[in-house]
DNA sequence: GAGATTTGACCCTC
DNA sequence: GAGGGTCAAATCTC
């Protein structure tokens, strides 16, 4: 929220930039109700206090001609100072502090903010810069070849950080090893939907993304307060096609060698906060992660059966999957987890699965 | 003309 | 100093 680098005096700024705060605190409050992880609460926190930071400091430029402390301290050693179009006497120099500090800022800001990967699996089909369609509208910022990759990683941040001073990035980078696969690394929640309910729309045909998004994040579901009627009709055709199925499981010890179920169809009317996770990727992956039990994430595996999500409904593939446990054919989208060097809430779980640990799995207590 | 992408430059961290 | 991440001007696309 670059309201007040734009180094203009604005009334409309100053009243979007406390209407936001007023937004974000909305945030933090439902977040503390449903009792959500300390770091998300932590990043509402510093986001809060950013806001209002910035509040203060246009505040500030209106009634004395500065936007910051530092910039004072330059105009006064700068009297002669050309002044900003709008009439205020900003230097180029002070300009340039002020965006130095609005940098430092924006950085710190920045290791606050949840961090958290997946990787995508594209069709051969796919062109060469997979869009990976997650349902976000999102802006790529630059481009940057990596020392020791085969394919440069892209930079991306969301279309409505500017209007909606959303923070959300991702970063996407192709495997070296297989080049249908792509490492995607999200930064920051996604708070644009407050506004303008985000379009979950499933991918487009051409962009051939074979699979929903799965993230590893660690924080607990339903952490937004998403429009509600949108959750329940994703969710609600989500739950009417999803299946599991366990096809090649060792599954002697049970009746059958092949099972599967689908979502109850459960009212809407009585869904949980919690159960309102389709309509984010973010959110749907917490969701999993939550809910498999310790057996049924083993990272141990030696024969690495990816749990895998695929499209079985190429009419609709946004509302019919099924998981497949394969060993390595035809799964569309490798959900695994990539661990942060840092104390980032991020989750060192690899989704894979041994045959004897799917009993482990029970969808009655999975899908509440 | 507005919005998105590209790309060289800059800044920050290790 | 190297490498990663971001900025912002130039360019492209619709």
């Amino acid at each position: 929220m670059d309201m007040c680098s734009a180094a203009t005096w604005d009334p409309n700024l100053l009243v979007e930039l406390l209407t936001a705060g007023e937004e974000q605190i909305r945030q933090l409050e439902a977040n503390l109700a449903e009792q959500s992880s300390f770091e998300i609460c932590k990043a509402l926190a510093h986001e809060i206090e950013s806001t209002f930071k910035k509040a203060i400091s246009m505040a500030k430029l209106g009634e004395s001609p500065v936007c910051s402390n530092a910039i004072t301290a330059t105009n006064i050693t700068n009297p002669d100072s050309p002044r900003s179009t709008n009439g205020s006497p900003r230097s180029e120099t002070s300009d340039r502090v002020f965006k130095d500090q609005e940098r430092r800022e924006m950085t710190k800001k920045r290791k606050t903010l949840p961090r958290w990967s997946n990787q995508v699996r594209v069709s051969s089909g796919a062109g060469a810069e997979a869009p990976l369609d997650d349902g976000y509208s999102w802006r790529k910022y630059g481009q940057k070849d990596i020392l020791g990759a085969v394919y440069p990683r892209g930079y991306y941040r969301c279309t409505h950080r500017i209007t909606k001073g959303c923070l959300a990035t991702k970063q996407v980078q192709r495997s070296d090893m297989d080049p249908t696969i792509f490492d995607v690394i999200y930064r920051g929640e996604h708070t644009c939907f407050l506004e303008k309910p985000m379009a979950a729309a499933p991918a487009p045909a051409s962009q051939q993304t074979t699979g929903i998004q799965q993230n590893q994040q660690q924080h607990v579901a339903g952490e937004h307060q998403q429009p509600q009627q949108q959750d329940n009709q994703l969710l609600l055709s989500f739950q009417t096609n999803l299946k599991v199925k366990t096809e090649g499981l060792n599954m002697e010890e049970h009746d059958q060698k092949s099972t599967s179920f689908s979502f109850p169809s459960t009212p809407i009317g009585s869904l949980q906060p919690r159960n309102n996770f389709f309509t984010s990727p973010a959110r749907m992956d917490n969701y999993f992660i939550d809910s498999f039990s310790p057996a049924f994430l083993s990272p141990t595996t030696s024969e690495s059966n990816y749990f895998s999500v695929s499209p079985c409904g190429k009419s609709n593939p946004s509302t019919a999957f099924s998981y497949h446990h394969t060993a390595e054919s035809e799964f569309t989208e490798i959900i695994s987890t990539v661990t942060s060097a840092t104390n980032s809430p991020i989750v060192d779980i690899d989704f894979m699965l041994e045959p004897g640990e799917f009993d482990a799995f029970d969808p009655i207590s999975f899908f509440p």
